[in-house]
DNA sequence: ATGGCCTGCAACGCAGGA
């Protein structure tokens, strides 16, 4: 089983990306984020031909989820349960026996502003609600773009990124209190390249000069661990025409 | 050269992203 998490910045133009995507990586499932798509406009014919089950929570403009799956989804959930929160940012469905969680954590904008409390305060909330759901689920996975980069070694440049949005010690930690839920960073569970990133800046010709942050994740439960065979960072479709700025992850399982 | 963009909405710039 292979599961991913991409954030397409808009799927109405990266619709045909995901699809390329999809027939060189016939991936189980796809979480997507920052969909920008309301929910009658999500492009269920294109993605039904392509093979996918889906399910989608959009909103107009701004954020939006959806998991794309080619087994059937099922016991889905938008948002987080008792949170009421107007942002479309969590969506949740189980996928050939694992609990899927797609999240598009706030950006948090500028450490100190009203949007980075939101961010924390939100991340709270998600805390909360995934404790619930290792809870009832072992085999459980939350995929999505975290927007923190958890370590320096996630940083181009962690000089320049100290402290700063993506980087301050409050998103790390509230990071890390995930982790001590009994999750495990997929993709440091094994040996990587140097220098590994899932996001470049469109300004500066960020991607061309390698200045990235590994901001998107996959977290994986320990009964999902012991069955997981690997987890990279796909930097292909970066270098398509009209890229998304983020990239996929992918992690397998045996 | 030390800055350079992209998207959606609706308007001819803005908010938001990270």
């Amino acid at each position: 089983m292979k599961i991913s998490t991409w954030n397409v910045n808009s799927l109405k133009v990266r619709l045909e990306h995901v699809c390329q995507w999809n027939e060189s990586h016939a991936v189980d499932v796809i979480c997507l984020q920052e969909t920008k798509t309301v929910d009658e406009n999500f492009p269920v014919e294109a993605l039904t031909q392509a093979g996918f089950s889906m399910s989608y929570f959009g909103q107009k403009t701004y954020n939006g989820v959806a998991i794309l799956a080619r087994g059937e989804l099922s016991d889905v959930v938008q948002g987080i349960p008792g949170y009421d929160d107007p942002q479309r940012r969590v969506l949740t469905a189980t996928v050939d026996g694992v609990r899927i969680i797609d999240v598009y954590v706030p950006n948090g904008q500028a450490v100190g502003s009203e949007k980075y409390d939101y961010k924390l305060e939100w991340l709270g909330h998600l805390t909360r609600y995934i404790e619930q759901e290792l809870a009832n689920h072992a085999k459980l996975a939350v995929l999505g773009d975290f927007n923190i980069a958890p370590a320096d070694e996630d940083v181009h440049d962690p000089d320049q990124w100290e402290g700063k949005i993506l980087c301050s010690t409050p998103e790390r930690d509230k990071f890390n209190e995930l982790i001590g839920l009994g999750l495990s960073d997929a993709f440091r569970l094994f040996d990587q390249p140097e220098r590994s990133f899932s996001w470049w800046d469109y300004r500066a010709a960020g991607f061309r000069r390698d200045l990235g942050l590994r901001i998107d994740h996959i977290l994986i439960s320990d009964e999902l661990r012991d069955s997981c065979t690997g987890c990279h960072i796909d930097k292909e479709p970066r270098k398509w025409e009209r890229p998304s700025d983020h990239t996929p992850v992918v992690a397998e399982f045996a």
